[in-house]
RNA sequence: GCCCGCGUAGCUCAAUGGCAGAGCAGCGCACUCUUAAUGCGAGGGUUGGAGGUUCGAUUCCUCUCGCGGGCACCA
């Protein structure tokens, strides 16, 4: 490695000795490659000039002759440089010219003899040397890890296909946004540093203010910020933005994630279903141009409206098991233990038909790879969502689910300050007894609904699943551009 | 955290309880329309790391690090 790194070096300080800036400040630039191969047939002919810039991809001399394939952002083309044309100074210049360094050319287009639409150099420069070698032309780069670790490697070896995965979650996130603010909503940004961490069931990462000498949290959601605001008298807020878990990784999740959060104020989880269903077809048709996606081999229709499925129907259609005939969770666990499933007693009844609710999406039904949403969530797991107006026990929640892929939660929030408290203090009972995620009692946040928060709906996303589903993409860390990853032994 | 798999040259990959190989990249030479250019030549390795078994380990065993997959946890 250091071999190649030496010569390259080496014919740094050749082209310097020459008189010759590897590095030059100012560049030259008349045309994008895209606009020359789009415009090719108008443009070819010894008579035309044009100057362009790009990296050295392929690199190929015959003696007094020499193809070249260089790249910029938008578009590659070849290059022809003739020794009777840029001289034989110049000529010999190309042998300092290695693959990854960036040049700049100028000449007119041609076509070759085998058809391939060709500059041909009159003058060309170095822009930037590069001192390292790129990764194999033709497999590209396959190494996951490398690829995730040295994401620029990944993309400049694997090109469109990687750069395509970021490009549509850049799409995705405009979209979002471009719908959300037709609909009224207005992007806010609230502390990703805060005191007190709430609005999920996760542990935070935390980290220490010298100043202040205290700790502060990252957020693991936006949640009460956001509710704090509806309080304030906003409407419609949304935020996009990252938050932080202190959990495990693995093909859905990465400790920072982007979610995207919103509330209506005089909205209830009816009317925010129909919002999300609305908002991803949306994006769908925007970024793909169809309301159909294929996710790993699973053709999914995302107009709306989506099926409505009660959580506890699903349960039963699929797991046989009717909840509402254990209500005790000593009951619920003994049916689970008896139809196979594992019931760990610490946990609470709620958290038991959570768990049944991941056993139905790991049998891989058909049906529940579908857009859809379940409905209508055990209360003891929802301490931010309001009780159900019809059922007791549950609370008026949603997920939607797509492809199999757990990508938002929602609720008709709670707003009755009585209630919250009691939930908050039902939560910090849990953490008392070891469950160190249950959530923290938020003096604060209880103050502002006090003063009084208008009936809400509220709904959060997860981006990055989304992007996974418009790209087709099976993990997470191959739709974030540098995911968390564990120390390389040098680091150690 | 637990279980399984993987880790060989810059990149993509072979191989074997007995001298570790190929293609691409790089180096030298030749070649004025190439297309993963071609031909000739010479290089390139602590086989992730540490230890053990063995006359001999890259191969077998143990530990460890990293990656991937599954489970657990979560979204």
């Amino acid at each position: 490695m250091s071999d190649e790194r030496e010569i390259r070096i080496q014919r740094l300080h050749e082209l310097r000795e020459q008189g010759v800036n590897p590095y030059p400040n100012a560049v030259e630039r008349t045309h994008t490659i895209l606009e020359i191969v789009q415009h090719f047939d108008e443009l070819v002919g010894p008579q035309g000039s044009f100057t362009l810039v790009g990296r050295v991809r392929l690199l190929r001399e015959m003696g007094k002759a020499a193809f070249a394939k260089i790249e910029d952002g938008t578009a590659s083309i070849q290059i022809y440089f003739r020794i009777n044309d840029v001289g034989e100074q110049a000529y010999q210049g190309i042998k300092l010219l290695d693959l990854g360094d960036f040049i700049q050319v100028s000449g007119f287009l041609f076509v070759t003899r085998t058809g391939e639409r060709t500059l041909h150099v009159k003058h060309y420069r170095i822009l930037a040397k590069g001192l390292r070698p790129l990764p194999e032309k033709y497999h590209g780069l396959e190494d996951k890890e490398l690829r995730q670790r040295k994401r620029y490697l990944d993309l400049i070896a694997n090109g469109d296909e990687a750069k395509q995965v970021f490009i549509t979650r850049s799409r995705i996130i405009t979209a979002m946004r471009h719908y959300l603010d037709a609909q009224g909503f207005i992007e806010v940004e609230t502390p990703i540093l805060q005191p007190l961490y709430g609005g999920a069931t996760a542990r935070p990462f935390v980290a220490h203010h010298n100043a202040l000498d205290r700790n502060l949290y990252l957020r693991i959601a936006v949640e009460l910020y956001l509710k704090r605001l509806i309080v304030g008298g906003f409407e419609r807020v949304y935020e996009i933005g990252r938050n932080f878990r202190n959990e495990g990784i693995d093909r859905s999740h990465n400790p920072e994630f982007t979610m995207m959060e919103c509330y209506q104020a005089y909205a209830d989880y009816n009317e925010i279903m129909h919002l999300t269903e609305e908002m991803i077809a949306f994006i769908a048709q925007e970024v793909k141009g169809s309301t159909r996606i294929t996710y790993q081999g699973t053709e999914i229709d995302l107009a709306p409206p989506w099926s409505r499925i009660p959580l506890l129907d699903a349960i039963a259609e699929f797991t046989g098991i009717e909840v509402n005939n254990y209500p005790s969770k000593e009951s619920l666990a003994a049916v689970m233990c008896a139809n196979g499933y594992e019931a760990d007693p610490k946990f609470g009844r709620g958290r038991l038909i959570d768990d049944l609710k991941g056993e139905i999406f790991r049998k891989g039904i058909p049906a529940l790879r579908q857009a859809l949403f379940l409905i209508d969530y055990p209360l003891d797991v929802s301490p931010l969502a309001k009780q159900h107006r019809e059922i007791p026990g549950l609370v008026e929640r949603f997920q939607p689910f797509i492809g199999g892929l757990e990508c938002g939660n929602a609720f008709t929030e709670l707003n009755d300050p009585v209630d919250q408290r009691a939930r908050f203090e039902d939560q910090m009972r849990q953490r008392a007894q070891g469950d160190d995620e249950a959530q923290v009692l938020d003096e604060d946040f209880l103050e502002a609904m006090e003063i009084g928060m208008p009936p809400t709906g509220g709904l959060g996303i997860g981006v990055d699943r989304l992007v996974m589903l418009m790209t087709d993409q099976e993990s997470i860390r191959d739709v974030i551009l540098f995911p968390t990853l564990r120390k390389t032994a040098e680091e150690q």
